[in-house]
DNA sequence: ATCTATGGCAAGCCGA
DNA sequence: TCGGCTTGCCAT
């Protein structure tokens, strides 16, 4: 795709000055990836920003044509209003009045990002009649956040910019890749074969490595554990660490009183002092600019706004401060910051991305959990520390922040690089925002390539209504997925059948999408077209656009990307970044189904939800039907599984087999347990793979808030179990789990363990105030704690434990052992036992014999 | 300018 | 004392 960049010219990387367009000819042949596209408000123009790895800089380009966008103007808008010619718009043909669209709010919606290269937009206002607006509105809709869309730009792609073009990149993609998926993708209509290649276009092309460095600044505070507030910016900036990936460190501290100046030779960077803290500043600013990626932890909300605020405080001339604010974050003149705290907080990244390793979300406990090192433990407050251990601390910071983007092999720099492919946004933006924020972005680009109108969220909800079935659980919207009910005891050869992405498979394989649920024709084709369990129907006539995304998208995930990710075959470092993909892929699928049915979604439509769901429902239970009917015993299933005790191969196959025909959709074995044992508890149970491994789901005794007693008693009672070959080792098992039962319960009694290890560990969600209906005891905990001078912030870990007398529970910082509540920690114990003990039939009482615990015990 | 969904469990709170 | 409700954590 050519591009003219006529009206561009490039920011010069020194001083801030913008070089003359035409001057910079030569400077303007490079190839680049695309990283940031955004409007610089300061500037008042549009901007692109690519990455140059030939020569490690980031290279801006601004609008210049001087009326760029923004040109609102309310009384034209209200002029299209009372013209229908608008509600005409041909582009509103494929919604098939489906969505009867009221283009007019679109219009002011979209006007504001309209770029006025037009007669109609004379100094930013428009004028002319209706009419010629409507036309110029037709035959140029541009839209300005978007010259992405403009231009056809995809973000994290690498293009040559050449005099006054832009051109994209030559990739081709490899040919293995392309016959794979052309050969395995069901569906053969061209749109589709299209889309898929265009994805695999996208994907397949080679991440950049990129040029970058950590940034962590300390401040002076004269009130100790109280952070300074970064728009006050009151107290100096007492060291900044500034780590790359060239392998430069550097540490700026600033000279105090009291305070002794001298080398320091330990450290693994170069370290100077100054006597002033605007030259410490300035220095840090310069450094900050010689890297085209600035990574930050909490950067926009700390580290970058208050090197700002300092700055202005200080008086630095606004030039030589490259950091620009917005409400929410902060960003580089010259250069992409990636606020790490963002990225790594948004739960699908927690969750599918790196599997819940870590739960809270400080430096701390990410980098324990993702790269085995941690924060520098300090004992005195920040203000007090020595030259020494202040920049320690500080380089460490950076350090671990670096570490975050370079471990294994910069994975998160490329799952960043994939999602901005992904989503077309740019690599800052998709770092922080939500993942309903990437589907929308996603969904919008491929509405305008298509020259469709995007239709308004209310429009939608009035057409398309809400939800008809009953939800479960109170306070929902509608009915979500089956859950079998267990057969207790233990089983054993269990195989585990799943359906791959089974809702994002639904959302393809029935052509789900806000245009197609419930659609307008009369056509008995689509009224028939039922969704089992509902009134709604879908249409056939159209591929609705979310299925065709979504579709492509999981065909090739599952198609190419997850068996690639696993292929002995390819070299470490391609299986890695394949890995990255899928792993990508799957955060952006997981969350396919659950946007619709959002209502900050901008196309949430709860029909559309509803219906994945309600297949869902469908599937499952002509599943379950299936098995039982061809003899397999059912024990248990959640949504997209089904657990089957000791089948016969002949009689897996037959039911993959009839799935892929009768359903459309692929059933496979997905795992195959030595054992399964089965509470009679849903969502609870414990499988012991052939090798010995366990997965536990559900059971208390794994939770995150339990006591690290327990966790350590539940774990050697796994240990016992997974040693367990065969149903006449239970007898030795369970006297081994006795021997367990006996020594916590005298640990407890004589309160052994420390008292850290009884601990419970629970978020608080919301503020102390926050609690009105109930004061439950990790906030009774943390009110004791704001008592005695801690402060509590929303999304901080209480920890406290279970005590005598009133209300029963204490912080462990305030608590003494002998208060402990011994009886309420038995309980405990007996119930985290018992989860797993009644699955092996055997209880608590008959495990001791007959007797009560207490009674056992003589307690 | 943020924010995927529903189902299920254990424990504790609190009013009837 | 009981039962509904709130909360947090988890499964999918």
């Amino acid at each position: 795709m050519n591009c003219s960049l006529d009206s561009f010219i490039e920011g010069s990387s020194g001083n801030g000055e913008v070089q003359a367009s035409g001057s910079a000819s030569e400077a303007k042949s490079f190839s680049g990836y695309l990283v940031e596209v955004g409007y610089d408000g300061e500037r008042k123009s549009a901007f692109i920003k690519f990455y140059d790895p030939n020569h490690n800089r980031i290279r801006v380009w601004y609008d210049n044509t001087g009326h760029l966008p923004y040109c609102y103007v309310k009384e034209g808008l209200d002029a299209v209003k009372s013209n229908e010619a608008v509600a005409k718009h041909p582009g509103l043909e494929r919604l098939e009045s489906a969505v009867k669209y009221d283009a007019l709010r679109d219009v002011k919606v979209e006007l504001t990002k309209i770029v006025a290269k037009d007669p109609l937009s004379i100094g930013g206002k428009p004028s002319g009649s209706i009419r010629d607006l409507v036309k110029a509105w037709e035959a140029d809709i541009k839209y300005v956040e978007n010259y992405i869309y403009d231009l056809s730009l995809k973000p994290g792609l690498p293009y040559v910019v050449k005099e006054d073009s832009i051109v994209e990149s030559e990739f081709e993609i490899p040919e293995e890749a392309k016959q794979t998926v052309q050969d395995t993708i069901r569906e053969r209509e061209k749109e589709y074969v299209d889309l898929t290649l265009n994805w695999l276009k996208l994907l397949e092309c080679p991440v950049p490595w990129y040029l970058r460095a950590a940034l962590d600044i300390e401040v002076y505070s004269d009130v100790a554990n109280r952070v300074p507030d970064p728009r006050e910016a009151e107290y100096p900036v007492i060291c900044a660490s500034i780590v790359g990936n060239d392998g430069r460190s550097h540490i700026y501290l600033l000279e105090r009183e009291g305070f002794e100046k001298k080398d320091l030779p330990s450290l693994n960077a170069e370290v100077q002092f100054y006597d002033d803290e605007k030259a410490l500043l300035t220095e840090v600013f310069k450094r900050i600019e010689e890297y085209p990626f600035i990574i930050t932890f909490n950067g926009d909300d700390f580290d970058l706004r208050y090197l700002y605020h300092r700055a202005e405080r200080l008086q630095i001339p606004r030039e030589t401060v490259p950091i620009e604010l917005s409400k929410d974050s902060a960003s580089l003149r010259r250069g992409v910051h990636i606020d790490l705290y963002k990225f790594f907080f948004n739960k699908s990244i927690q969750v599918y991305a790196f599997s819940q390793k870590y739960r809270e979300n400080t430096l701390d406990e990410v980098a324990v959990s993702l790269i085995e090192e941690g924060k520098i433990e300090i004992q005195n407050p920040i203000s007090q520390l020595t030259y020494q251990e202040l920049a320690e601390y500080c380089l460490n910071d950076a350090e671990l922040t670096l570490k975050l983007t370079t471990f294994n092999d910069d994975l998160v720099m490329k799952l960043i690089t994939i999602l901005a492919r992904i989503s077309y946004m740019g690599l800052g933006d998709v770092s922080r925002q939500g993942v309903s924020n990437w589907i929308k972005s996603m969904l919008y680009k491929a509405h305008r390539e298509r020259n469709m109108l995007i239709p308004r969220s209310d429009d939608i909800l009035s057409l398309k209504g809400i939800t008809t079935t009953q939800a479960i659980i109170k306070g929902k919207k509608y009915k979500g997925a089956i859950v079998v009910e267990p057969v207790q005891g233990v089983h054993f050869k269990v195989s585990v059948l799943d359906f791959a992405s089974l809702y994002p498979s639904i959302i393809k394989v029935w052509n789900l999408g806000y245009e197609t649920v419930i659609c307008p024709h009369e056509d008995p084709a689509c009224r028939g077209n039922l969704v089992p369990g509902t009134p709604l129907w879908i249409c056939k006539r159209n591929r609705a656009l979310e299925s065709l995304l979504i579709g492509t998208l999981r065909d090739l995930r599952v198609k190419w990307y997850k068996p690639k990710s696993k292929d002995p075959q390819l070299p470490e470092e391609k299986r890695k970044l394949y890995q990255v993909v899928q792993n990508a892929l799957k955060v952006v699928l997981n969350a396919s189904y659950g946007v619709f049915g959002a209502e900050t979604f901008p196309l949430y439509c709860p029909p559309v939800a509803e219906s994945t769901a309600a297949i869902g429902r469908y599937v499952i239970t002509k599943t379950i039907e299936k098995a039982r009917s061809l003899g397999v015993n059912v024990i248990y299933g959640d949504t997209d599984s089904i657990f089957l005790g000791n089948p016969e191969r002949a009689q897996l196959e037959k039911l993959m087999e009839w799935s892929r025909e009768e359903l459309g959709l692929e059933l496979e074995i997905d795992k195959e347990y030595r054992y399964v044992a089965l509470s009679s508890r849903k969502k609870n149970y414990l499988g012991v793979y052939p090798d010995g491994n366990v997965d536990v789901k559900g059971l208390t005794g794994k939770k995150r808030h339990i006591p690290v007693f327990l966790k350590e008693a539940f774990s050697q009672l796994i240990g016992i179990l997974s040693q367990v070959q065969s149903r006449e080792d239970f007898e030795m098992a369970i006297e081994k789990i006795k021997g367990i039962v006996r020594k916590c319960y005298l640990d407890l009694k004589a309160r052994r363990m420390p008292m850290e290890d009884l601990a419970f560990h629970v978020m608080i969600s919301k503020t102390i105030e926050g609690y009105v209906k109930t004061t439950p005891q990790h906030v009774k905990a943390a009110q004791l704690l704001e008592g005695s001078g801690y402060e509590v912030k929303p999304g901080d870990i209480i920890s406290f434990v279970k005590v005598l007398g009133d209300p029963g529970v204490k912080p462990v910082q305030l608590a003494v052992k002998e208060e402990i509540d011994v009886g309420k920690y038995l309980e405990y114990f007996t119930s985290t036992f018992e989860q797993v003990l009644d699955a092996l039939g055997v209880d608590m009482e008959e495990l001791m014999g007959g007797t009560k615990l207490e009674a056992f015990f003589g307690g």
